[in-house]
DNA sequence: GATGAATGAGGTTTCATTCAT
DNA sequence: CATGAATGAAACCTCATTCAT
């Protein structure tokens, strides 16, 4: 029983993995069921015992991926470390995010919830702003940050940050960039 | 002759227009030639006088789009003004282009050229990259910006900035918000 | 222009005529779009072209046979002869298209409209027992039926005849005994 | 043992009984043989231990309850009463039999035996044939009906009777004029 | 040039059947 | 015996592309 429980977990995951990887290898239109259950290693009807349809596939994906990216972002922006550090840490878990979509996430988001965009997609966006409103604030608090600050604002600005998913620069010299640049600015 | 080369050169725009139109409204899987022929009120068969095929159209809109945006970037960046008011002149296109493409812009980039990632995409982004250096060189130079600045790395901070396609805030709000934690940082 | 008129018709109904020839060949499971196709002699994407879906096919299919049979019968039954002679005609009609089916003609009604039954095929119903309701009371009026016949009843009863669609028989005999067994009876 | 030997025949005729409840409600596209294990209340393997696949089980299931029909109607049309009554009771199981398969029967018998038709269908119908003629002939010796009378073909219309599946008259009435009409005619 | 009817490759999805438990 | 998760053949349907007009 222990067992089943775990195996369901495991395919739905497997499956779930699968995606992800054929989706940063083929690209949107190169998404195919059939290859994603080949690289699940599981037959095509499978996939459609864990999932109603190839949309509900994507909206599983997208949620899982983003709430998980979410919560490490919440955890890392709450550790009892300097701000600097954790922005750091935010920063090297936001390019791996984007890394990891190759820059489809938007792309893929929007396939899995076609018509509706102002309810599920806003909704992410929204849990992600507050998630980001509390690590400025906890700066300002603490006296790393401007107590100037229009909170909201700068959480949406670090929200908006490092789409790119092309990067020519070693990954830990662009992130001391970008947290020196966003810590003092690069005006003189 | 110059009624027909302008008849050709209009059908084409149009086209690329209704495409993008298109894609905007109905995301990348909704993205039909025949939706775009109507749209572009011209026959299905229409867009197969002006473009190879579907991946040609969009490496056409891919193209031209973005090479319009470096070139807006480019001139905007020039201008005798300001280092403050070309940054801000730079996010608000910046900020456009994202909207336009609804943060569709990568996954349609990958759609034009399903295999090639190394070549055309990075060719596009080298081009911006070089835009930016020189916006960021020139603010060096004119004492604007702080002399120690990396200008490669800060180009590609600037370059990655703006992907979220949503946003609550009043544009001009959140553009002078960005001008300013850009300019002078967050940090005390 | 008239020949296209022309020709959308002639496709339209060469594919109905295919459906109903692959129907008898093959009955219903075996009744599949592409081999309607390639019955008719088409792409299979021109089925739907002229058709929504393979519902819409069989109810097109089972509406357009099914209205000119109650066409034909009206016309049969209208016609300025003895009541036995256009009964006879009524039931060799009727035979004819219940051996068109091969006795699917319910099951097809059926998959036309899977969940409605009470509406189109009550409609459908309906006429027919309003022709044959014609039908019976024209036979009253000129006397060669019997005055006291249950006008609706009997026509029900002649609705209901003829469900067979295997016949051992000379059909000429077959309808000659019908006739004969309508009129006078089997009993002494 | 008698309990084991009970369960199996109980398992079957469960399973039995759930097809055709399941067919008389979705039709014949809608018989999936899940939906079948799910109204039988067993496992969807299990139907597999009692029929070699789904068209051994439409075959098992026309097979049943046509020979329970025909038995039905051969006890019936035997029983020592006037003929007039052994017909009136013929009738009302036909209907019953129609109704009970909502006209789908010959459609089943199709994808019972899909290849052959000479073979099965028509084993199937001599058999009611030739029970029919044993009540016509009943009748004829017992001077209730005339002595005039084709047997083999009046049989025959006896079998052609009742096809349609929707019935607008209370049933009793109906049977009423159709004994009428087959005993006395329609004719003055 | 311009069109859109026609096509069929190819994708999504269903469901009869198997088989390990 | 009984089960139902897993499978993949095969059906439906879409849509990029062609080509006769």
């Amino acid at each position: 029983m222990a067992t089943e429980a775990r195996n369901v977990v495991d395919k739905r995951t497997q499956i779930l993995e699968a995606t992800i990887r054929v989706l940063r290898e083929r690209g949107i239109s190169g998404l195919k069921v059939e290859d994603v259950a080949r690289e699940a290693e599981v037959g095509k009807g499978t996939v459609y015992l864990y999932f109603e349809d190839k949309q509900d596939l994507l909206r599983a994906l997208v949620e899982h991926r983003t709430l998980s990216f979410y919560e490490d972002v919440r955890r890392l922006t709450q550790e009892a470390r300097p701000f600097r550090e954790r922005l750091a840490a935010l920063l090297e878990r936001r390019l791996a995010f984007v890394d990891e979509w190759r820059g489809l996430w938007a792309a893929v988001a929007r396939e899995a919830h076609p018509s509706d965009q102002a309810g599920w997609l806003k909704g992410l966006h929204e849990r992600y702003q507050r998630i980001l409103e509390s690590f400025v604030e906890s700066g300002v608090r603490s006296g790393e940050l401007r107590p100037d600050l229009d909170i909201p604002l700068t959480a949406a600005t670090l929200a908006a940050l490092g789409c790119s998913p092309q990067l020519d620069f070693p990954r830990e010299a662009y992130i001391a960039h970008l947290v020196e640049v966003l810590m003092k600015g690069v005006g003189t």
